[in-house]
DNA sequence: TTACATGCAAACTCTTTGCATATTA
DNA sequence: TAATATGCAAAGAGTTTGCATGTAA
């Protein structure tokens, strides 16, 4: 989901919070490789953020990358997403919790809530004497519209 | 889940079938492999597999192992699941469908069906006009019961 | 005897780590 | 200046592939 400029102040303050809280610095690398995360409200993979930050930041290396999507998740201001492609996504953790429609054709990520769903999924848990800690609810479709490109392999 | 020797019997006939078809044969690995994934009815990865298998054929080469899940995979007899650590498991597909329901601090995999559940899911799709061709509904638990080994590194 | 299957090792993909250098408080 | 951060390249884990050899119809 796309984010509010303001959003993105708030979240960057976070992080810098939560870095300070461990004597870590917030360096430009990590701003841009989390403003990215942020603005694009997609779900990209640490090889389409390397590419995406390295037009602001030419020297920017995979390392840096894929070090500071581990310290983002780790402080819960992102989360990743696997879809099956042995690749892992990230995506900001702000906003409502959500789950996700993947096309198999072009491959692009839908959201969506639904509360019913939340509910019996913890009724299941609890009936078994479990508590659920996190889920993941992954609907793989086929969109069949005109403007569904299926120019990727399919999953 | 486990499965009937009577079941087993029939799978492996289906895979023979499918073999045949393709102009390929059923090898003492292939029934080998296939048969641990079926008697099992545990969610194995590759390695736990080759190291089971080999107690009956010593020389059982990796490569023959993923070679065999994939062409299993291929032909639907055999289904893969990924609960987050980065390893693919395999479970037989034959049986109801079922979700699955992981603990985190012992990694022991629970099953469960809700009818209702897929209902819904079905309906979110169809109401933003996808069609579901396939789901995965994995609910990440901790058991906090005193049988809950606790003993690998959590997920 | 011809095609398919196997085992081994090498290659591959994605991700992490070691290390010398650079940067920040 | 003392600690953290970076970029590069090398190492890791899991999986796939190439190739010579083995096996089955």
């Amino acid at each position: 989901m796309a984010i509010s400029e303001s959003l993105v102040k708030k979240q960057l303050v976070r992080f810098q919070d939560e870095l300070f809280d461990r004597g870590l610095r917030l360096t430009k690398q990590r701003e841009s490789i989390f403003c990215m995360v942020l603005r694009s409200g997609d779900h990209l993979s640490a090889e389409d953020l390397h590419r995406k930050v390295r037009d602001e930041n030419r020297s920017i290396g995979f390392a840096t990358v894929y070090r500071t999507l581990r310290l983002l998740v780790d402080v819960n201001l992102v989360e990743v997403r696997q879809f099956g492609d042995g690749v892992q996504r990230y995506e900001s953790a702000a906003g409502d919790h959500h789950d996700h429609m993947v096309c198999l054709d072009c491959r692009k990520v839908f959201e969506f809530e639904n509360d019913e769903i939340e509910r019996l999924q913890h009724q299941v848990a609890e009936g078994q004497g479990f508590e659920i800690a996190r889920h993941r609810l992954d609907l793989y479709v086929r969109c069949r519209r005109a403007n569904c490109p299926n120019i990727r392999k399919p999953l």
